[in-house]
Parts: structure tokens; C-alpha cells; sequence
DNA sequence: CGCCTGGCACATATGTGCCAGGCGGTGCTATATT
């Protein structure tokens, strides 16, 4: 009776006859006043899962959101849909939108915000003028990878949260290990026994798993064969800026591939012409960094190549899981080299406080941040943050260093083992084996000559064109406004 | 836990051999300057 009900409101609210797999269950558990996590693959329609809870309970649904364009695509988007009680609050807008929204502050349904923006407190003090109904934590992964040694205002979440006498809180995310479900619930202070974990399977039965064992020296022409070889369009992974670079000249000198590179040294405006060309099929390759990631949803990616190992099993299959979301056969191959491993690993090693900076911290010297490497500022800040004597703060680096070990020599040894990859994979993510597909990884199937002949071919999408230039007509409006 | 690059010496006028040094990546926000 419950459910019937729950999907007449879906009917009427959002025009749809069924929720989609994984949306039901934490909807109803929202509504049952239990704080949720929800692990449901990107693409999912996780957005609809707080929009439904926005109708349904009262006061304001804060969003934290990590990313400026996802704050503003999800405007867009309840715009679009005729709800006008949306905004973000963050530093694009222009003192005098921001006194409009400050000023109306109770009149929002929907509110976006960075975690950054929850350290201030003439922002704290504003929303603490309103009822928050729901405390949203998009990308929730971000808390774990992220907040430890990147954003750590991730980690102050907990206390914002105190703060606003703890609402009841959603996280949303696609990917997420016990380790990083345990680090969610431990930084918003959630009960770990009355907390409801809503995961659903990743199993991407359709993405055949390749690991080519390889040196850095025969790397790039082993790239090319691929290239050659394979249906794009295609995303390759880079831990580097200037491999990327290099690597996209080493393309358009070598095919007649059109090929970018995406990584933070672009601009905004390149970045978005970039990213819209590749959506369009106008782009048959492109070089990127982790950059390159959340929030686009191109369903016909057929090859994701990892140039370099990365840090995590998490980060590969974020990456990876960026192929086929059409559910067509797709592959990724990771080009394994042991350098690239040993390199990784002892950087890992070398994000640590040094003596000065300890020094600094606990003689109370006022150390210069802008010397600090990323990392190191935001160790300091948590650090400091969290009031850590300096034992405790030697032992806090430690632990991370720690941590950041044991992520890449599981990496590592996915890369290498002789077992089947896919239940590696499901080992880590804890899920019971899945059925194996008829292609499943490099070890299953190490001969793949026919693997090729069964992808299928880029087909041309037929372009939305109103949407989609009204959409970026949109977005170059708001980035003029800088 | 490797591998590439650049500089230099060396034997010859361009190539070679050696050795030291270098070597990630994700983005908010605030503020000063055009």
C-alpha cells in the first residue's frame, strides 16, 4: 500500500511510472527519519533520491556538493523542471545575487554548497536561520579520498552537522569499499547501528578487465597498437599533466585520431568545449587526469585506458566504471609498469610532517602555507583543526601514510595476480562473487583476438540541440559573471 | 622496488658512455590587481 502510494507521488511530482533499481529503498528510508547511506552507480539517477525527499518532508534540503559545474548543472537541471527554489551559494555569485539568496534565504527548497563554504561562520549562521530537513552529502567518497590529505573541510563535516543539530542526513555515492562507508559514518558522527547502508551491485558485466604488463620504455608504442586496435571514443588516464600533454602530441602525430587532453592546467572555457565535444562524438580520445570524471555522463565510452597505475582500487573503478554505460561490451586496460609502482610508493612516503613543520606548528611560528605543498597545508589544517599534540599528530600522518600503502599494494596486486580480476574486485567491495561474463578479464580470457570483433562501433548520437546549446549558453553566462 | 633527461667527458668533429638529479593528482575561497 506503501509503495503504491510512494510511486503515485513519483508519477506525479516527476512524471515517472517506476522508480529505477536502488532509488525506492533509500527514498523510504529517508522517510522513515533513518539517517542512509546509498551506494547506487553513477547514472542511476541518485539526484532524484533528494529531489523525492525535498516534497516529501519539511524545511530545507542542504546539498553539499564538491564540485562548482555539478552545483550548477544540478540548478539547471531543477530549473528546468519548473523548480525555482534552487540555488547554489558559492563564490560565483556576484555580491548582488548573493544578498538576494542571503536575504530569501527561507524561501529555498534546494540549497548547493561546498563544504568550504560551511567553515564560515556568517554562512553557518545563516542557515541556522532556517530548518534544514535533509543534510545531503553528494559524491560522499569525497569525505574519504579527498578530505584526508586534499579538502579538509570534508572532514569538519561532523561538527557542521552538531552544529545544526544533526539533521537527518543522506550521503549519495557510487563507489564505496567498507573502509570508505566506515570513514563516512565516523566524520558525520552517524550511528553506525541506526544508520541504514543501501548498496547496490557494481558488478559492470559488460567492461572487460586487461592488464598489460609492460615497462615505461615500451609503453607508448604498446598505446598506439591499442589505439589502433580499438572502437573509440576513449578516455586515457594519466597521473601526470605533462604525460598527458606529451602523450596527446605522440596521438596526433602517430593516427588521425582527434584527441585532447583535460587536466587542471586547462581553463574553465577549454575544459567545457573540451568536454562538450566529446559528449557530441567529436572527440575520439581523450588524455586526462582525475580531473576528468564527476559528473560526465557519456553513456558510449567504449575504452578506458589507465596509462599509469593508479592509487586505488577505488579510483580505478571510478575510472573504469566510466566505460559502457550504455551496457555495451566495453574494455579497460591498464598498462602495467613495476616503475610506476615503486615511483608512487615512495612519493606516498614523502607526504609527511617534517621536523620544521612540526617545529612551526607546536612552537607557534608562524609558518608560511604558501610554501606548503597541497597536501601538506591541508595535514596542517587537520592537524591544527583537531587540536592533535604533537604525538598525536605524528602518529595521524602515520596512520595515513599507512593507509595510502595498503590502497596502492592492493592496486598492485590486482595488477599482478594470476586470479580472475573481477572477483578481486568483488572481493574488495565486499560483494558476493558475481556471475562471470563471457569476457571477463585478461586472466579468464587471455586470448582476445575475438573480444575486438564483438564491440560495437562508435555510432553518431543524434544530437539534442536545443537542449544542449541552451545548456551551455547557460554555463558561459555564469562563467562570465567571474 | 625504476627510468629518463641533461650535461659533461671523451675520442673525434658526431657519436658514446656515464652519472647525478628529477620525478602526481584531484578544488574550494578570499583577496589584490587590472
Amino acid at each position: 500500500m506503501v509503495e503504491q502510494k510512494l510511486e503515485e507521488r513519483l508519477k506525479e511530482w516527476f512524471g515517472f511510472d517506476s522508480f529505477r533499481s536502488g532509488q525506492k529503498e533509500p527514498i523510504q528510508s529517508i522517510l522513515d527519519k533513518k539517517d542512509t547511506i546509498a551506494i547506487l552507480p553513477t547514472g542511476s539517477g541518485k539526484s532524484l533520491i533528494y529531489q523525492y525527499a525535498g516534497y516529501s518532508i519539511p524545511g530545507t534540503i542542504l546539498i553539499i556538493s564538491p564540485l562548482l559545474s555539478l552545483m550548477d548543472n544540478q540548478v539547471m537541471q531543477l530549473k528546468k523542471t519548473g523548480e525555482k527554489r534552487t540555488a547554489a551559494l558559492n563564490s560565483m555569485l556576484s555580491l548582488e545575487e548573493r544578498r538576494l539568496i542571503e536575504n530569501n534565504i527561507e524561501k529555498y527548497k534546494f540549497l548547493f554548497v561546498s563544504p568550504e563554504m560551511l567553515q564560515s561562520n556568517h554562512f553557518l549562521n545563516l542557515l541556522r536561520t532556517i530548518k534544514i530537513g535533509l543534510f545531503v552529502i553528494d559524491e560522499a567518497h569525497c569525505i574519504s579520498q579527498w578530505g584526508q590529505d586534499f579538502r579538509p573541510d570534508y572532514l569538519f563535516l561532523g561538527e557542521v552537522r552538531r552544529r545544526f543539530n544533526n539533521p537527518l542526513t543522506l550521503a549519495l555515492t557510487a563507489t564505496a569499499p567498507e573502509k570508505v562507508v566506515n570513514d563516512i559514518i565516523a566524520v558525520l558522527h552517524l550511528s553506525k547501528e541506526q544508520t541504514e547502508i543501501h548498496r547496490n551491485n557494481p558488478n559492470r558485466s559488460n567492461i572487460f578487465y586487461k592488464i598489460v604488463d609492460t615497462t615505461a620504455r615500451d609503453k607508448d608504442e604498446i598505446l598506439l597498437e591499442l589505439l589502433t586496435e580499438y572502437p573509440m571514443p576513449g578516455i586515457i588516464y594519466f597521473t601526470s599533466k605533462l604525460q598527458a600533454e606529451k602523450i596527446n602530441q605522440f596521438i596526433r602525430l602517430h593516427t588521425s585520431l582527434r584527441v585532447a587532453t583535460y587536466h587542471a592546467d586547462r581553463t574553465n572555457e577549454d575544459r567545457m568545449t573540451i568536454q562538450k565535444q566529446f559528449l557530441e562524438n567529436k572527440l575520439d580520445v581523450i588524455c586526462a587526469t582525475a580531473a576528468f570524471g564527476m559528473g560526465i555522463n557519456k553513456k558510449n565510452i567504449r575504452s578506458v585506458i589507465h596509462y599509469h597505475l593508479p592509487g586505488s582500487l577505488e579510483e580505478y573503478l571510478q575510472e573504469t566504471g566510466r566505460a559502457g554505460r550504455d551496457g555495451k561490451q566495453s574494455i579497460a586496460t591498464l598498462l602495467y609498469s613495476y616503475s610506476d609502482f615503486s615511483f608512487k610508493n615512495r612519493k606516498n612516503h614523502e607526504t609527511a610532517l617534517d621536523e620544521q613543520m612540526m617545529k612551526n606548528i607546536y612552537e607557534n611560528k608562524n609558518s608560511s602555507l604558501d610554501d606548503l605543498s597541497d597536501s601538506d597545508r591541508a595535514m596542517l589544517q587537520i592537524v591544527q583543526y583537531k587540536k592533535m599534540n604533537k604525538q598525536e599528530a605524528v602518529l595521524f600522518v602515520n596512520n595515513r601514510i599507512e593507509e595510502k600503502t595498503r590502497q596502492l599494494f592492493a592496486m598492485n596486486d590486482f595488477a599482478k595476480t594470476q586470479e580472475c580480476k573481477r572477483k578481486i574486485i568483488s572481493n574488495y567491495f565486499e560483494h558476493e562473487s558475481q556471475e562471470k561474463p563471457f569476457w571477463c578479464c585478461s586472466i579468464c580470457n587471455p586470448n582476445q583476438a575475438e573480444l575486438l570483433k564483438e564491440m560495437p562501433v562508435t555510432e553518431p548520437m543524434i544530437e539534442k540541440k536545443d537542449a544542449s546549446l541552451k545548456n551551455w549558453k547557460e554555463i558561459i553566462k555564469v562563467l562570465f559573471l567571474l
